[in-house]
This record gives C-alpha cells, sequence and structure tokens, in this order.
DNA sequence: ATCGACATGTAATCAGTTACATGATTTT
DNA sequence: AAAATCATGTAACTGATTACATGTCGAT
C-alpha cells in the first residue's frame, strides 16, 4: 500500500541506465555537462537536454556534486563530482547483469533494401560510410595517442581511473576498422555488375 | 498557416526509421508482424508493441497490405507485402543521406567504472560477453549457412533481394569475432594482475 | 558578418519499453 | 506441470530528440 511516495523526501528518482554512464564518467574525472555530452559520444550518444536535467536529478540524490567555476568571457560552468554515495550505488550496479547492447543503423536498412534501387547509389552509400568512419578513426587514433602521452602504464592498470576509458577506445577502433574492411568486402562484390 | 492537418486525409503518419525498416523487410519477403520482429533483431531491435500499431499505420497509409492465413491450432497471421506506393517511398528514402547509428551499451559503461570494484568483477563480465557474443555468432553462423543452401550464387547478386540480408549478416558475424577478439585482448592485460 | 565552440537550461513531441490481455500447441 | 513458441493487440509510462531560449568569444 505505498503512499505519499511522490512527496517524500526520498522520491524514486529513476536510475537509469544514462545515470549511471554519468556517474562513472566523473567517477573518472570531474566534469561539466557540456563536457560530459562529449566524452559520453564514445558509447553512450545522449543530447545535452538530456544530461542536465538528468545531472540536477543526481546531485538531488546526493551521488553527485558541483562547484561553479566562473571562466572570463565564457559561461560560468558546474563541475561535477561523485560523492561518497554515489560511488556505492555505482559500484553496486556494477555488480548486477548489464542489458543486452542495442544498436540503430539506418544505414543498414539502406543496405537491406538496395536491390531496389542501383548498384550506383549502393557504391555511394558504402563510399560514404567508409568516409565516416575513416573520420571517425582518425580522431580516435589522436585521442588513443593524447592518452598514451598522458598516462602511459596507468592505462594498462585495471586499478586506474583511466584503464576503463582506454580499453573502450581500443575497441572502437577495432570495431570501426572492421566496418571499413566490410564495405570493402561488399564493395569487391559489387564490382562485376 | 496550416489548418485542419490532423482532420486531412492524408493525415501525417510520421515515417520514421522503424517504418522504413518494416517496409525494407516486407520488400524482401512478405512477413508477418511476428517474424518482422524476429528478422529485425539482426540490425533493429523492436518490440511487437511497437511493430503491430506501425505495420497497421503503414497500411492506412497504403504502404503495405496484408492478407488473412490461418492455422490450425495456431492464430491466425497478417502477411504483410510491399505495395507499389510502399516501394517508391522506400526506394526514394533511400537516396536521403543515413541518419549517424546509435549505440547503447550498459557493458561498456561497466567497463569504464571497472576500476571502482575488483578485476575479478572485471573478468566475470568479459567471459559473460564472450559467452553472449559466442552464442550469437553460433546462431548468426547457421543462418549464414541456411541462406547460402537456400540461394547459393543469389546471395552475390546485387538486385537479388536476398543480396542486402546476405551481406549485413556478414557484418555482424565480423563484428562479433571483433568483440570477441577484443575481449580476450583485455583479459590478457587483466592477467598480471 | 557569420559560423562554430563554449555553456546551461526548459518545453513539446516522438520513440521505445513494460505491463496488461488472450489463448492454443509443443517442448522440457 | 511449467515454460517456450506462435500470434496479435492496447495502455501507461519512460527515454530520447527537436525546438525554444540566451549569450560571449574567436576564427573565417
Amino acid at each position: 500500500m505505498k503512499r505519499e511516495v511522490k512527496n517524500c523526501i526520498f522520491a524514486e528518482i529513476e536510475m537509469n541506465s544514462l545515470a549511471y554512464a554519468l556517474l562513472a564518467m566523473v567517477a573518472r574525472k570531474d566534469c561539466s555537462g557540456y563536457e560530459l555530452v562529449q566524452l559520453l559520444e564514445l558509447f553512450w550518444q545522449a543530447k545535452h537536454s538530456q544530461v542536465y536535467p538528468l545531472l540536477a536529478k543526481l546531485e538531488q540524490k546526493q551521488y553527485v556534486a558541483h562547484r561553479l567555476v566562473k571562466q572570463n568571457g565564457r559561461p560560468d560552468k558546474k563541475i561535477y563530482r561523485l560523492t561518497e554515495q554515489g560511488r556505492e550505488i555505482l559500484s553496486a550496479w556494477i555488480h548486477e547483469e548489464p542489458a543486452v547492447p542495442v544498436v540503430r543503423d539506418e544505414f543498414l536498412t539502406k543496405i537491406y533494401a538496395i536491390w531496389l534501387t542501383s548498384t550506383k547509389r549502393a557504391r555511394e552509400l558504402l563510399h560514404e560510410r567508409i568516409q565516416y568512419f575513416t573520420d571517425m578513426l582518425t580522431d580516435r587514433l589522436l585521442k588513443i595517442r593524447e592518452m598514451e602521452e598522458r598516462w602511459s602504464d596507468d592505462l594498462y592498470d585495471p586499478h586506474s581511473p583511466q584503464f576503463g576509458r582506454y580499453m573502450i577506445l581500443q575497441r572502437k577502433t577495432r570495431l570501426e576498422q572492421e566496418e571499413i574492411n566490410w564495405c570493402h568486402w561488399v564493395l569487391e562484390r559489387l564490382k562485376k555488375d
């Protein structure tokens, strides 16, 4: 017989996957909301309009806390850090089974139905895809080099806050490279035509 | 000064990515809603509660049409096919730029913050991940073999309705293999610990 | 002079998930 | 006897995107 749940001081603020992703980010390094959106791009694309209100809710729950940093000629920023409570629920969450990954990719739908149009359009799509992933990869390799210069051996230490992000960066480059390889493989199949 | 848009006979039924994915599916092969959910799993995970109403809307717009198939001891099913109008808007859509792919993967968040817990949990997560992708891959290879037996040379013909799905299956196996390779690579980094 | 980066927020809408609802057949 | 598969649908809710809102600085 649940009552007054919404009026309760400890009102249930839904901890969803993105909420934990934000905690994981600020665990590694104190961040502004703006910065979080950029760092998140690596494995959980979210818009600022989703991140800012969520951060406020996480602060309400006292999983994060912020300090104001005044800037000259730039808008002030709120730098968030993880609290002890935040660290605890994040650690507990890591011990739960992760949900199955979700991928949504319009390009694949277009390839699925490419037989309806032309092999010319197929080639176009594939070349654009190669371009896209090549750009991603170039940027990614740059970021890997930056991390390597800044933290070197720490990156291979599973107890370092940098370990996770570095491993995930490595994963992404592998997958991006494989995407490019596949595109070339398909282009080969289209040659005869 | 838009007026009466909602009362108009040709009321705007929003054509979203999933709608086109459904059209692409029925273009290849007549399908029931139930079957579409399963086939879609390859690159656009959707629940039946999203698919059935969308199919009804697509039929309203006359992009698909269905016939009833009575079954003994099983519920009747609605087999959908693509109409000429459906084929046209699908072809037109293929000539538009695809949206950037979206990935959401809780496992990666857990790896990101793994330094907070233990390398034991890290190993556990990676082994479960390997198991998951190995299972996916086994199933995927089976489906590839099934397609190869059924259509053989058609699969490499860009004008065959089977071409797209086959290419996408091949892509998925490559990516899944690479996911597994990466997991083993990370496990190596964890050995010293 | 216009555009992109920096920086934070809210409101409206659309997309997607979970739960409700039903029911026979086959497999474990 | 219970669970999974086949088969279709709706209602309520949560998650995510687009649009609205504001403002400075540096580069082109």
